[in-house]
DNA sequence: CAGTGGTCTAGACCACCAA
DNA sequence: TGGTGGTCTAGACCACTGC
């Protein structure tokens, strides 16, 4: 299916050898094309990829469907227009996307970026959830790291992320604390890991001791969970996230539609 | 600004009076304008709005600029396409979208739409914080409800509703209590108001000895605290909620991307 | 000014649905 | 079979950016 584009493209292509139709459109084999060069890193994050009419040229397909396959692309994040300029790979390190995936705000006012505070890093072996959440196997390699963010000071959020070890070699506590803005904006750079999307899980727990002592919240004291499984392209699960939130001054802000 | 579609219709127009060029595209002007006729109730929820070639002589403008505006009104979920049928207006009583606002699902399984037992339902005065929720002023009549929802006869959800009494007028219990289906349909048919997106604040909380009653846990147990308002067309806030949700065997589920 | 994305059009054809 | 939305094209023109 996923061979490349004859010279005389159809839309009306595909039939599969079990029968079915799976009948899919041009822009949507474009798309996937596109998705793959993009996968495969022939343009990173922060990088523009070829103009609308190089690509047209590239696929032996108008304009118009190469601009309805970038099109879904950019409606999914996974890249952006900037008229006048071209199409941008996303990245987490621009400046008005920073922080996508962080929901919690605070009730009032407006506060700067976190202050972390990494407490451990290390490589275990991946627990059965663990591993089961990033499809890997049971003792696989892991890198876990606990961090505690503050704002303005005041500690708001313990936070567990499991990553895969293979990918993330090296990562250690040293360069985790050197660097500045969003974490994920430091995975695109030194492991070349983009995450895409993620699914939370959201619950309300009590504290227990250790908990309250290093939010400094009392013990027992309502905390939100929230359990973050993040991907990459393809679907690929990369990083399982389990964080505490304190929402004595902060909410967890969501929009529905 | 608003006024009707000049007969040959211009995609650069619109100059303010304020002197910014102000340039909105021809399917824009489109958009807004059977936005209108959607606020208007020209179509109810559930019913077909003209084909896209009766819109386009309609309005004089091509198929193509009807479409570009109908895939709008599509992506916010307004309007929902149905190849070889038409396009229909979106409502909260469609099989495959009911409960859209409900984030709350069961950790494992699946388990039938909830058991509504209403508390309360009576009209009262605003508060400041009410009124200034719902864009009135304070001392305004308000319907409030209050309701529990079960799962498997286990009680999950503890709402507080507030609704403008002017638009509500004649809701009382037995409606409430009469009408299968979301909520949300109810509104639809009997008040002609379609909720259209909504905002979330979400908080972890403890269980005062009330709550904890109606709810079935032990006083002092987390629990995650929902604030909602529902917007009808044109960002106009209908519904301020105020939910209690158990999180032991379900969790509020989100999506990031 | 040239190059990029953004808009608009008109027409052809395809896939889906109902009568 | 006719109507609906869905895809694809080709070309013209507009708006924004940077040289």
């Amino acid at each position: 299916m996923a061979t490349s584009i004859p010279s005389a493209p159809t839309a009306t292509s595909a039939e599969t050898a079990s029968g079915t139709p799976a009948f899919s459109p041009l822009y949507q084999q474009i798309k996937d094309l596109i998705l793959q060069s993009l996968e495969a890193g022939e343009w990173k994050p922060g990088e523009a990829i070829p103009s609308e009419m190089e690509l047209a040229a590239r696929f032996r397909v108008s304009q118009g469907t190469v601009r309805k396959a970038i099109d879904e692309l950019a409606a999914e994040n996974l890249v952006a227009r900037r008229q006048g300029k071209g199409t941008f790979v996303s990245t987490h390190a621009e400046q008005h996307v920073r922080y996508r995936f962080l929901r919690l705000v605070p009730d009032s006012g407006d506060e700067g970026p976190a202050q972390r505070s990494i407490l451990d890093c290390r490589r275990v072996r991946a627990s059965a959830e663990v591993a089961r959440a990033l499809a890997l196997r049971t003792g696989d390699a892991v890198v876990q790291v606990r961090r505690v963010l503050s704002f303005g000071g005041v500690p708001a959020i313990l936070e567990d992320m499991w990553l895969p070890g293979s990918t993330f070699k090296g990562l250690g506590i040293e360069r985790l604390a050197a660097h500045q803005g969003p974490t994920y904006a430091l995975f695109e750079v030194e492991f070349g890991v983009r995450m895409v999307r993620a699914e939370e899980k959201i619950r309300a727990v009590a504290t227990d001791a250790q908990q309250a002592q290093l939010l400094g919240v009392a013990p027992g004291a309502p905390l939100l969970s929230v359990e973050r499984l993040s991907y990459t392209y393809n679907d690929v699960p990369m990083e399982l996230r389990r964080g505490l939130y304190r929402t004595d001054t902060h909410h967890y802000r969501n929009a529905l539609s």
